[in-house]
DNA sequence: ACAGTTTCTGACCGATCGGTCAGTTATCGT
DNA sequence: ACGATAACTGACCGATCGGTCAGAAACTGT
């Protein structure tokens, strides 16, 4: 009654919760209402389980960033990266908790080191378009703070609100914090405001500023 | 050549970078440049290693946190926590590192029980004195996202900017990123712009948002 | 030099891990 | 009904884990 799917799933709860290495093939057949054996008939070794978990979850993220990448950088392409990024972030919450939370640990599993190589890449590309150790520390802060929020909240118990608030509420606030980047690298000193509201596209919580900080950022300007 | 501390840092170095499940007792001994059992001479348990690696930081942790509960909310002692907490963070990486990304697949050990009641603590506590989903997820952001931040630079080899740059843009973006909460809290409605000038207290980088840290710095720095 | 204490070590133990294999049960096409 | 194939299982294997223990080695004070 277990197919190689929910052998899927089950295994990615497990391992982005307790762990790969705290979550034994033995619980993961017991969770599955299966034995031992019957989990490796499925998925050949341990690993493979692991692979097949989050190796989607991989390929997609490597798509965003080489869409990002190729494009040039402006307002509307941070935004849509911004987006695509939360939304990424909500359809593989565990996946992204596991190769953040136990990358180091598991560097010597290939389908972890694929993973950390998209994350590499990632921040080396924001590295060398950004200069000041704020601005880096401002996408450090957002991606890292974000794909933590999400399980976070799942790990210990707290009330976990709608999908679509979060979505709008994340988006909002990681189109802020990124707001004097963008503002500086978009040329046009007003812009904060007009970033935001691309950000609030069909949502309701509406209500924090999210107006007033355009006033702080425009004087920055570039000095690079 | 090894004592009893170097054991507890090398112990809490490994335990955080390759996880507690991870790293076996020999593994500390080799680096400590011991045997097995030596390790197991200075501390009973694996157990006993972890909490003496981070229990100091918990306690720590939980001074601020009734330092702060205990006060009232205003605009100067949710600045005097932020600081704090980002001097936690930075003074306590790896132990933040550990109970964040391990708490859940360690719950059963008592000192991470402990930690783990202590982000409940925190958490618990912004939920009662915030309302929306998005002003919930503020604190996580920040508070996570930094904590992320300290430790995946060190994780991946990344060029680590000196402590003190990192302090300030740490500061700096974490009050920004907790303004309309804040602002909302003071009472003043338009106050989103005068919390962002708090948020840039003490900072050198010199460049990013506001120009006034009159009210910010006088209330920084000396409480340690 | 010697006794006492601290520090350290190798050998060993039970438990659990990932993985293999021979064999049993269920499913399905014909 | 029956053979073929897919799905499943218990028994077993080597390795590694945390931890125990008796004793060697090193460092004390006298």
């Amino acid at each position: 009654m277990a197919s190689s799917d929910d052998l899927r799933a089950i295994a990615l709860a497990e391992f982005a919760t307790s762990g790969y290495l705290g979550t034994s093939i033995h619980r993961i057949a017991e969770l599955a209402g299966l034995s031992k054996s019957s989990v490796l008939y499925h998925f050949a070794s341990k690993e493979a389980l692991l692979e097949a978990a989050i190796s989607p979850a991989i390929e997609r993220m490597g798509a965003i960033l080489t869409a990002m990448a190729t494009q040039p950088l402006t307002l509307e392409t941070r935004s849509v990266f911004i987006v695509d990024f939360v939304d990424f972030l909500l359809e593989h919450k565990l996946e992204v908790h596991m190769f953040i939370n136990q990358g180091k640990s598991l560097e010597d599993v290939p389908v972890i080191e694929r993973a950390n190589a998209l994350v590499v890449r990632l921040a080396t590309h924001f590295i060398s378009t950004l200069t000041t150790t704020e601005d880096r520390m401002r996408f450090g802060i957002a991606l890292g703070g974000a794909a933590y929020m999400l399980v976070s909240s799942a790990t210990f118990e707290l009330d976990v609100p709608p999908q679509d608030e979060t979505r709008t509420a994340l988006i909002t606030i990681v189109t802020e914090l990124l707001a004097p980047v963008t503002a500086r690298l978009s040329g046009q000193p007003e812009s904060g405001r007009s970033l935001a509201s691309v950000s609030a596209a069909g949502q309701s919580t509406g209500n924090r500023s999210t107006a007033d900080q355009s006033t702080a950022q425009q004087q920055k300007t570039q000095q690079e």
